[in-house]
RNA sequence: CGGUGAUUGGCGCAGCUUGGUAGCGCACUUGGUUUGGGUCCAAGGGGUCGCAGGUUCAAAUCCUGCAUCACCGACCA
C-alpha cells in the first residue's frame, strides 16, 4: 500500500475525551473514530488489524471442530420472552419496534437464536455434538461506555455455542475450546491468563475468563504464588482463618465519635487500625427465604475488607440482585445515621464475614448517631449471627488451592467460556431423540471472544512513548518502507519502488511511505501506527547498495544489502 | 440512574467575570525554503460560538429549558 493513496489520518495531539492509552493511540494512529457514545467507525488501518484477529480466531476454531454460521443482529422479542431474558435483562438490552409495532431487540448475544435454530434443525442424537460460531456485531446498551472500543456499546464479537447430550461430551468440547482459546491468544502475541470466573447473567456453572494482563485492566485477578491457581477476585474464595477467636478481655463501652463516620475517620479518632473495626452494611433480604418476614439483612466486614457483591448475593438470606438499604431505611432500622451503625442489638439476621467473625474486642457503630462501641465481642454482645465468605480476597491471603498466598493483578477480559447446562435448551425446549427413541433436552456450552476489545487490549500491553508496538501477528502492516527524499533522488525512488515490488511479491504487507514529507514526519507516523519492521532507504547507505532495517519493539538497527532484503525479512517475520 | 464538568473551524485551546459582532497553535491550500527525526518564511481558505427561547439598542458572553459528550459513583456504615 502506498501511503499517498491510503487514508492514514494520524493526529499529533490527543483528543480531550480519551482517557486510557489505547483509546488515545487508536484515535491518534487513525484506527477508529467516534460516531456517538460507545459507537465507533473503524478506519482502514483499524480494519486491517481487526481482520487479522478474526483470521486467527477462525483458523483456531475451525481446527477445534467449530463450524461458522451467521445470525441476524436484529432478533424478535418472542425468543427472548421464551427464554425469560426479556424480563430478566434491564436497559442493557436495546428494544425497539418495527413498522407493525412488533417488538425486537438488538442482539447482545445469541443463545436464543442459536437454540431456536438447533431445535428446528437437529432432531437426532446422531447429529451431535455440534459447535457453531459466528463473528458478528453485538449491541449492549452499556450503562457507561468508556475507554473507546474497550467498553463500547456496539462491538465485534466471536460467539460460539455447543450442543451435547451429556455433561461428559460438553466437557470434551469445553476442554477443546479452552485449548483453542489458549492457542488464539498465544498466536495473537498477548500476555494472558485463563482464570476461574463467575458465570454472571449468561447463566450456567463452570466458567473461565481469559484476561490480557495490563495495569489499566478493569478486572482484578487473584493468582497463587505457588500454583497455577488463578481466579477473578469475584470468585476467589477467602478462606476462613484457622485459629480460634480470642476470648473477650474488654467490656462493652460506648464512646462518643462525633463527625466520624467512615472506617478511616473512626480509626484515626480512636487511634486504632481499620482491622479492629467492624463495618456493617444493610441490604435487602430475600423475601420468601425467611419466615420472619424481615426486610433487611446486616452484613459485617472487617474495616480493611471490601464486600464482594457476587458472594453476598449468593447467600440464601440476601435478595437478588443485591440492593443496599437507603439512608432513610438505615435510619429507620437502627435509629442512627449510616456511619454509626453496628450489629449489636439488631433484630434482623446478622451475617459476618469469616474474618470479621474472628475479631475480639472490636469497634463498631453504636446504632446511635455520633457514637461507637468498643470492646465488642461476638456471642457475648451479639449472641445470634451467621458466618459466610462475603469479602474480596486481598493480596497476601492464603490461596484457596491450598498452596501459597494470593497476589492481585489487573486484567482485561477478552474471552469467556461457559458450561451453560440446560438453562436455554430447557426454557426453549430444545431436545433430540436419543438412542432409546426418547426426547432428551440438550446440554449447552457457550464461548465468547471480544474481537474489537482485543485490539485495545493489545495496545494497552504493547506501546511506548512513540505509539503502538503491534505484535507481528496483528500489525496492520508488517513492513514500513521509508524512503528519504525520494522526490529529489531518482536512485532512491528506483530502489524504493524495486523493494516495494519485491517485498509485495514475496507476500509481505508493506506500507510504502511515498508522501512528499520530511523524514521526521514519516518516522513519527510509522512509529505511531506501530508497524513492527521498518526499512529506511537513504543516499549514504545506497552508495554501498545498502538500506537500514529497524525493529520497532527493540529499536535494533542493522544494514542490509539490497538483494538480501527479502530473505532477511522472511527470516525476521514469522509468517502467521 | 445519580453527581460533577464541558460544548467556540478537522484537532487542542483562549475569549465569557466587566455584553459592542471571534482569536491562537496544530492541521489544510498556494509559493518559496529545508531534507536521516514532527524545518522555516509568506500569503490564503474554513466557524449560524451545541440547540431553542428570553433579557438588551446590541449576546460566544447574562437568564431559562433542552440536547450531546466526558469523568466520578451502586464501598456507605
Amino acid at each position: 500500500m502506498r501511503s499517498s493513496q491510503y487514508l492514514l489520518s494520524t493526529m499529533k495531539e490527543n483528543p480531550a475525551d480519551a482517557e486510557v492509552v489505547s483509546h488515545k493511540l487508536m484515535l491518534r494512529a487513525g484506527l477508529v473514530r467516534r460516531l456517538a457514545s460507545g459507537l465507533y467507525t473503524y478506519l482502514p488501518t483499524g480494519v486491517r488489524t481487526l481482520r487479522k484477529v478474526e483470521r486467527i480466531v477462525r483458523e483456531e476454531l475451525d481446527k477445534a471442530g467449530a463450524i461458522e454460521v451467521l445470525m441476524p443482529m436484529v432478533q424478535n422479542a418472542e425468543l427472548w420472552q421464551e427464554s425469560g431474558r426479556w424480563e430478566q435483562m434491564d436497559a442493557e438490552l436495546l428494544r425497539f419496534q418495527d413498522r407493525h409495532q412488533r417488538d425486537f431487540v438488538l442482539g447482545p448475544t445469541h443463545e436464543e437464536v442459536i437454540t431456536d435454530l438447533i431445535r428446528r434443525e437437529v432432531t437426532s442424537y446422531k447429529q451431535l455434538p455440534l459447535n457453531l460460531y459466528q463473528i458478528q456485531t453485538k449491541f449492549r446498551d452499556e450503562r457507561r461506555p468508556r475507554f473507546g472500543v474497550m467498553r463500547a456499546r456496539e462491538f465485534l464479537m466471536k460467539d460460539a455455542y455447543s450442543f451435547h447430550l451429556s455433561q461428559d461430551c460438553l466437557q470434551k468440547t469445553y476442554d477443546a475450546m479452552y485449548q483453542a482459546y489458549t492457542n488464539i491468544f498465544t498466536r495473537l502475541g498477548l500476555d494472558f491468563r485463563a482464570v476461574l470466573a463467575d458465570s454472571g447473567a449468561i447463566g450456567g456453572s463452570v466458567s473461565h475468563e481469559f484476561h490480557v494482563l495490563a495495569s489499566s485492566g478493569e478486572d482484578a485477578i487473584a493468582f497463587s504464588t505457588e500454583s497455577d491457581y488463578a481466579a477473578n477476585v469475584e470468585m476467589a474464595a477467602a478462606l476462613a482463618p484457622l485459629n480460634e477467636r480470642p476470648a473477650p478481655t474488654h467490656s462493652l463501652t460506648k464512646v462518643s465519635t462525633p463527625n466520624a463516620g467512615s472506617v478511616d475517620e473512626v480509626a484515626t479518632l480512636l487511634a486504632v487500625t481499620p482491622v479492629q473495626i467492624a463495618k456493617t452494611l444493610f441490604v435487602h433480604a430475600q423475601q420468601d427465604a425467611d419466615a420472619t418476614g424481615t426486610a433487611f439483612v446486616a452484613l459485617v466486614l472487617r474495616g480493611d475488607h471490601q464486600l464482594n457483591e457476587i458472594k453476598a448475593e449468593k447467600h440464601p438470606l440476601v435478595a437478588q440482585p443485591l440492593t443496599f438499604a437507603s439512608e432513610a431505611e438505615v435510619l429507620q432500622l437502627t435509629g442512627a445515621q449510616p456511619g454509626s451503625v453496628g450489629p449489636v442489638g439488631l433484630d434482623i439476621p446478622v451475617i459476618a464475614d469469616h474474618s470479621a467473625a474472628q475479631l475480639a474486642d472490636f469497634i463498631c457503630g453504636a446504632n446511635e448517631t455520633g457514637f461507637h462501641l468498643t470492646g465488642v465481642n461476638w456471642l457475648r454482645d451479639i449472641p445470634d449471627f451467621d458466618t459466610a465468605d462475603l469479602r474480596n480476597v486481598v493480596s497476601g491471603d492464603a490461596s484457596p488451592c491450598g498452596k501459597g498466598s494470593l497476589e492481585i493483578r489487573r486484567g482485561i477480559e477478552v474471552g469467556h467460556i461457559f458450561q451453560l447446562g440446560d438453562k436455554y435448551s430447557q426454557a426453549m425446549k430444545a431436545g433430540v431423540l436419543n438412542e432409546d427413541g426418547k426426547n432428551q433436552i440438550l446440554t449447552m456450552g457457550c464461548y465468547g471472544i471480544g474481537v474489537s476489545r482485543i485490539m485495545a487490549a493489545a495496545i494497552e500491553q504493547n506501546h511506548d512513548e512513540h505509539g503502538i508496538i503491534w505484535p507481528d501477528a496483528i500489525a496492520p502492516f508488517q513492513i514500513a518502507l521509508i524512503p528519504m527524499n525520494m522526490h529529489k533522488s531518482v536512485r532512491i525512488q528506483q530502489a524504493a519502488e524495486q523493494l516495494y515490488e519485491q517485498l509485495t511479491a514475496a507476500g509481505f504487507e508493506v506500507l510504502f511511505d511515498d508522501r512528499k514529507e520530511r523524514p521526521g514526519v514519516m518516522f513519527a507516523d510509522m512509529e505511531l501506527i506501530g508497524i513492527p519492521h521498518q526499512i529506511v532507504i537513504g543516499e549514504r547507505n545506497l552508495d554501498q547498495q545498502q538500506v537500514e532495517y529497524k525493529h520497532r519493539r527493540t529499536g535494533e538497527k542493522s544494514l542490509l544489502t539490497l538483494d538480501a532484503v527479502v530473505a532477511e525479512m522472511q527470516a525476521k517475520i514469522q509468517t502467521i
